[in-house]
DNA sequence: TTCAATGTTTAGAC
DNA sequence: GGTCTAAACATTGA
């Protein structure tokens, strides 16, 4: 479930474990999953980890390296403890290399990091450090969510480029705000109450404050959980207890609203799979 | 066997 | 040009 959360998940686990370390070898599995000349990655060290949405970027000095999970990606981290993040499966816990490992990081103190993507829509790609910003999966996104500059006023004018858009799938588009994404895309219009297919220009001020509010609550929520989630895994407890658990509406067609027990319904919008409560959710006339 | 799946880009139709 | 839909990418599991 790589959307913003999970990402931001890794970002500060990988903080923790691979700053400083040099990468003393690059492994490419499928070629397709690595973008640019590997030799420019081999041998540097690690100075920091930045994410710009989705997108996780190593710092490695003159280059950097930029990660994107897109549907099935993961990154497992082995340095005698394990620290996974992205797509979640079970085999998360098992021995790697396994069959859908795409690239290997081998670093100075003999720990990896494996990139894993069932599907291979995800890539890793080296870039100069100066055009980190300038690459073409950054360059277009909009404001970051979660900083400070970020207010309702910025997500209501940039709405307003899709007036006749259904709200979820306005929120989704990534020049309007940078890393909702499906997932969090139901989530938020459940925390604001509002129904999925309500069209942007039916909102009133009073609604963009309180989906600026609800788009924040399930980022949160995601980086809290995913974090929570990573507790689990380092305790050998398994994959359990990632924020699918805790999310209100995505993946539950047909079970008890957790508000009000009425039946969650799944819909499709903009060609995506769309949930929410008939009850709790109303459409803003 | 058919369909849908967490994301993004691109082609094509209005 | 804007806007929107569908397809494409590759694989798995229900």
């Amino acid at each position: 479930m790589p959307e913003l959360p999970e990402v931001e998940t890794i970002k500060l686990g990988l903080q923790k474990k691979i700053v400083g370390l040099k990468i003393i070898k690059i492994q490419i599995n499928a070629a397709k999953s690595f973008i640019g000349n590997l030799n420019l990655g081999q041998g540097q060290k690690v100075l920091n980890i930045k994410r710009y949405a989705k997108v996780l970027a190593i710092e490695l000095g003159k280059n950097s390296l930029l990660f994107h999970l897109k549907m099935t990606g993961q990154l497992i981290y082995d340095g005698g403890t394990r620290f996974v993040g992205g797509h979640p499966t079970p085999d998360m816990r098992d021995s790697m290399p396994n069959s859908h490992t795409r690239v290997i990081f081998s670093f100075s103190d003999g720990s990896h990091l494996y990139f894993n993507d069932q599907r291979r829509f995800g890539w890793i790609r080296v870039v100069d450090s100066g055009q980190v910003t300038g690459d073409s999966s950054i360059k277009n996104l909009g404001p970051e969510p979660l900083e400070k500059e970020f207010s309702w006023e910025i997500l209501k004018n940039n709405l307003l480029k899709h007036k006749n858009m259904p709200i979820k799938v306005a929120i989704m588009d990534q020049t309007v705000v940078s890393g909702v994404g499906n997932i969090y895309a139901s989530e938020a219009c459940f925390n604001t109450k509002v129904d999925p297919r309500t069209k942007v220009s039916q909102l009133t001020d009073q609604d963009m404050k309180s989906l600026y509010r609800g788009v924040l609550k399930a980022l949160r929520d995601g980086i809290k959980y995913g974090g929570s989630s990573r507790a689990h895994f380092v305790d050998s407890e398994g994959h359990k207890g990632y924020f699918l658990d805790y999310a209100f509406v995505y993946g539950r067609n047909g079970h008890k609203c957790k508000v009000c027990e009425n039946k969650i319904k799944k819909i499709t919008l903009g060609g995506r799979g769309t949930y929410f409560c008939p009850n709790c959710q109303k459409v803003v006339e």
